[in-house]
Order: C-alpha cells, then sequence, then structure tokens
DNA sequence: GTGAAAGCGCTAACAC
DNA sequence: GTGTTAGCGCTTTCAC
C-alpha cells in the first residue's frame, strides 16, 4: 500500500491555527518580515514542522502580483553547451530570491513554441531564451507579452547576449585557409532566421580568399543529423578536404561519417566544430572548435534578466563576447594528391 | 528604449468584459468545456487574441485544487543519461495534460535539497526522482509529503524503477575476469544509501573468483573525480590491468587519467564504463559499459507517476530492468609481462 | 506585536 | 446557454 499521506497538505492557515495566532504572522514569520516576537516565531515554526507545512509558492506569487520568477528557456538538453547556459544563470541569479523555472525544447530542430508558452503560463516574470529559432518578428511579438533575453543571438529590439559569430566562424575558416586547404565545405544546420551569421561569415571569408564556397545544411542541429549530411557529402566526387561545421553536435556527426567511410582525421579530412563542448578536449576526439564561452553568456544573460525585471523601462542590451579559436588535432594540411 | 508593453497582462476579466459575456464563458470556452455556443467562442477568441491574453496556469492550478503538475528532478543535466530520462518522462506524460515542471540539481555530488523543494514549493503533484542521493529513510520522508517516483535506485515503501545493477555489474566483472584480468579496480562515485549496488556486486563477483577487489571511491559523479581518483590509482604500485566505474563520466575521466600517464587503453588498461550514454559510442572513445535504458526507465516512470496520481492508494510500483553489456574497444585482455 | 479584510486570476458548483 | 458565487493559499494595507 501506499504510505500513508495527509489527505490535503497543510496551509498558512492549518499552521495559525495550530498555534493559536492569525495567518498574517504566519505569513510573516517564513517571509523573515519584521513584527513577530521571536517566540510567536518559533512556535510557529515547530508547528509548521510538526504539519509538515510548505510554502505554497505558487499562491505567494499569484498574491503577490509581481512575478519574480525566471524563465529559461533551453534549446537542446543534449548539448552541453546549454548546460554551461544554465550553469551561468544560476550563477547571476540571487540564491534565494527568484525562483528558476526550466523548460526545455523537446524538438531540437524546429520551433518548439509549446515549452516558450508553458514558461509565459507559469507567469515567469522574465524569459531567457537560449536558443530561439523563430524568426525576428515572432521573437519581438513574444517579447511585447513578457520580457525576454535572447541568448546566443541577437534580435533587434530585444535584450540580447550572443557570441560574436562573424569573427568565431571567420577565425575557423581562416585556421583553415592557413593550413592551405581549398575545398572546404560548411556544415550548417537547418535555415532559421538569425542563424545565418557563421555561415555567410564562412562564405564571405572563402570569397575573399578567391575560394568557392560549399555549404549544405543539415535538417537538424543534432549529430545524427550531422553524420547523415557528412555521408551524402562525402561520397560525392571531389569531396573536400576540410568541413567546418555550425556546433561541436554536427562535428561529432562528421567524424562519424569520415571514419565510417575509412577514412582518417586529420590526415585525409579535417574538421572544426563550434561551441568548445567539454566532448571537444576528450582524449580520442580533440575536436579543434571555436569556443563560445557558454557560461559566461549564461551569466550575463541572467544580470540582464535581473536588470531588465528592476526596471522595465531601461535602455536595451547587446552584449557581444569574443569567441576563440581553440586548435586540438581534428586540422592538419591538406592531404599532398588531391 | 525597451518595447512597450501592456502594464497589466490581460486576465480572463478583461476578455470578458470586452466581449460583454462572465468570465465563466471565457474560462469554459479556454478550456474547451462544453456550453459555449459557438459564437460566443469565437468572439472570445478573438478579443483574446487583441488584448493578447494568456491563461494563468498557475492560477488555474491553485483554483483546481487538485495539482496536475508533474514534477521532474534530475541529478546532473551534463550527463546526457538524464537528458534520455527526461525523454523517457515525456513520452508517457499525455500531450496536454500534466505540466511538467524541470529540476535540476546544481551540486552533481552532494544532496540539493533545494531543487526538490523548489518543485514541493511549485506545488508539483508528483515528484519523479532521478537520481536521489539522500539515505532511505529521508526518501520515505519527502514521500510522506508529496508522492514520489524513484528512478535509478529502489527505496523501500517508494514507487521505484531501476536497472538491476547487480546483473550489471557482474557482467561488466565477469567481462573482464574472462579477458584474464585478475587485478580488476572498481571506481565507486562518492558512498551513499542505496549507490551501493554496483560496487557490492563487484565485490562479490571478485570474491566469487577467489580475487580480490580493490575499490576506490571518486569524491563525485564527474569527469574530473574520475580522473583525479585515476591519477592516483595509476600512480601506486601494483596497478591494475582493468578498472571498473561507476558511471561513464568516471569512466571518461579515467581515460583521460590513463592517456595522461602514457598509457593506451585497452592495450595497457582496460576500462568498463556503466549506463552507455551516448559518448560511449564515439569513434576514439568506443567505451566498453553496461546499457541502463535510460530512456525507459523514464517512461516507466512517468507511466508510474500518472497511475500514482490517479490512485493514491495503488500498490507500491517496483520495477527492475535488465540491463546488457555493450562490449566496444576499451576492454582487451591484460598486457603479457605483469 | 498582532489581526481583519480585500484581492491576485482562476475554477466549479449551482442557479437562472 | 449563460451568469453568480464562493473559494484555492497567499500577501498586504491598515487598523488595533
Amino acid at each position: 500500500m501506499a504510505p500513508s499521506r495527509p489527505l490535503r497538505p497543510a496551509t498558512q492557515s492549518d499552521v495559525a491555527r495550530e498555534v493559536g495566532v492569525s495567518r498574517t504572522l504566519v505569513s510573516f514569520a517564513f517571509r523573515g518580515a519584521p513584527g513577530v516576537s521571536g517566540e510567536t516565531k518559533e512556535a510557529i515554526f515547530e508547528a509548521a514542522k510538526r504539519l509538515g507545512y510548505r510554502p505554497n509558492a505558487v499562491a505567494a506569487d499569484l498574491a503577490r502580483k509581481h512575478r519574480s520568477a525566471v524563465g529559461l528557456y533551453l534549446m537542446d538538453i543534449r548539448n552541453e553547451v546549454y548546460a554551461d547556459i544554465l550553469s551561468g544563470v544560476r550563477l547571476a541569479l540571487p540564491q534565494d530570491g527568484n525562483r528558476l523555472i526550466l523548460s526545455v525544447s523537446r524538438s531540437v530542430d524546429g520551433v518548439d513554441r509549446g515549452a516558450l508558452e508553458s514558461l509565459i503560463e507559469a507567469r515567469a516574470g522574465i524569459i531567457i531564451a537560449a536558443t530561439l529559432l523563430d524568426p525576428d518578428e515572432s521573437v519581438q511579438e513574444l517579447a511585447q507579452i513578457v520580457p525576454l533575453v535572447s541568448v546566443t543571438r541577437p534580435v533587434p529590439g530585444v535584450d540580447s547576449v550572443y557570441s560574436d559569430d562573424i569573427a568565431g566562424a571567420r577565425a575557423a575558416t581562416e585556421h583553415l585557409l592557413g593550413l592551405g586547404h581549398k575545398r572546404i565545405a560548411h556544415l550548417a544546420g537547418p535555415v532559421y532566421d538569425g542563424h545565418t551569421a557563421r555561415r555567410r561569415s564562412y562564405e564571405k571569408t572563402m570569397h575573399d580568399a578567391g575560394l568557392k564556397p560549399q555549404t549544405l545544411a543539415a535538417d537538424d542541429f543534432t549529430q545524427e543529423a550531422g553524420q547523415r549530411a557528412t555521408t551524402l557529402l562525402l561520397k560525392q566526387s571531389g569531396r573536400p578536404t576540410a568541413i567546418f561545421t555550425h556546433n561541436d553536435q554536427l562535428a561529432l556527426g562528421a567524424r562519424e561519417a569520415a571514419y565510417a567511410l575509412g577514412l582518417s582525421i586529420p590526415q585525409d579530412l579535417s574538421i572544426v566544430g563550434y561551441d568548445n563542448s567539454r566532448i571537444a578536449g576528450l582524449h580520442g576526439i580533440d575536436l579543434t572548435t571555436v569556443n563560445l564561452h557558454a557560461a559566461s553568456l549564461g551569466q550575463a544573460a541572467g544580470a540582464i534578466a535581473l536588470e531588465r525585471l528592476k526596471n522595465p523601462e531601461g535602455p536595451i542590451a547587446d552584449e557581444s563576447l569574443r569567441p576563440e579559436l581553440v586548435i586540438r588535432n581534428s586540422t592538419a594540411p591538406p592531404p599532398a594528391q588531391t
């Protein structure tokens, strides 16, 4: 049989009745508000404990009118970058101030409107969103309904923190160029508004070097999608000697595809990822990649959210962090005879 | 300047006033309850859209008295096993029924009571917890306050779904034994109640083979902790020829430690992990490990939670799944001369 | 130092 | 079909 449980969880009123005071006192005691004598306070805590009373944060928020909860939307829980962002956000939030409501998209690819809606319906006072795939207009529209901080992607008119993707992609491409590669392909993610900076920067860098860019789009941001797309790419004639991918997950997929075809990395094929997720640094993976400092992005986003909560009319934040190329062992000069 | 935003989000009353009906109708319309004429319904939706009205799920839950939200506690967001569990839980929950409230522990090691409390305070009707490190009594106590489903670990008197760790650890150890290893060490996690099955099973299997077990405990469940502990272990004289770790994260750390000391895997050292996380299957990692079918665990937990919500007095669930050894390339016979 | 009363946005009988 | 009413558990003036 199930463990015996009080049929109805204890409420403030129960505690008040038990102690013989009014609900107000109980409320005050639990929020550490002044105006409760030490004795009463102790009696209240004692009774609360005996009754198993837990404050109802949800009812409190409702009564308080002003929504203090911070909603955090994460696009892909399997991508450790988002765990880093979460850590960063937490660092920025006061220990015991704002509740953090988490929401994880269920489809990595595509736009999970439901996950965002759930944050709104849970009455988050502000939403930190990493990463939004929706077109700019949709994001701006959403920001009308609830204050929004866009992480990882700049949206005009909306608080944003992001990494300088133009610089990151240029560094990655130039690294490959510098090694002597000419046929460098770019494996992009699905095409979404606000997510074309890396691709555009790659293409521009190639053009500037007098080379023809070759971009292909994976149908998702996952390892599996990267593997599918790369397999197709490598089976074509005149395959590239290097691939620069939109993120590490895609790069991981590209590796698998290459190995499955019997190619060696970096001897036959160089690969550069993006994110510098922890996996990239593992022995046996050794992926050259671009560090976008996800934890710092998260921390900055948290600070911006707090500021916005305090000052709804303040100026719009637009912070851009400098990424940094991390050279490991997945890149080398192109094979001699090609 | 910040985008213009309505000072106060629209409520049901606002919509009702706008249309010229009572709040009840609006409530009914939004929940698809019968008793609203098609015409009225349309007028309501139209007005709601114009006013930017969003239902307040929190207030609804409060009014509804019965808590339908499912709380999911995840111990380590960086361990992909927990992402698998999340996916499984989602599969089990009805698309539009129960809200899912997520909570991630901030310290991997140790017990993050706060993360659990936040679920209670957010008024989850039931909590699915993966993985609880607290002693049995604490868990049972918690289960008095709110229905609980323990994932990954059996707790007497509490709904539990878990993998058969005894069998899994035995299979892992026997695999190593079968390859001819004699000096097999076990890298356990920090010692917590309810988390000793893998270790005990390893020790028993060693004893049964007439061998002396050598267990060491990492100070956390992370890769970093695994690396620290293994570095110490390998620097001792008479180092083991194989290590079986409590989870894949620790195994990843063990690999790094071995490589840093110039050892080869599996030539100099065999390693067996536990979890079969996605990383384990990557080319270049190729970790032999035990599949605990995390997604299935999550799905089963979700189903149990639903059942418990429906029938608070039903019999206590105790489901155990069969794990399965996945042999890859991190294990081989021990080096010849030792 | 303590309490009464109103109200947060919503649901759920129960009338009309 | 539609509206009225009484809460859900809590916070918050404002009086005592």
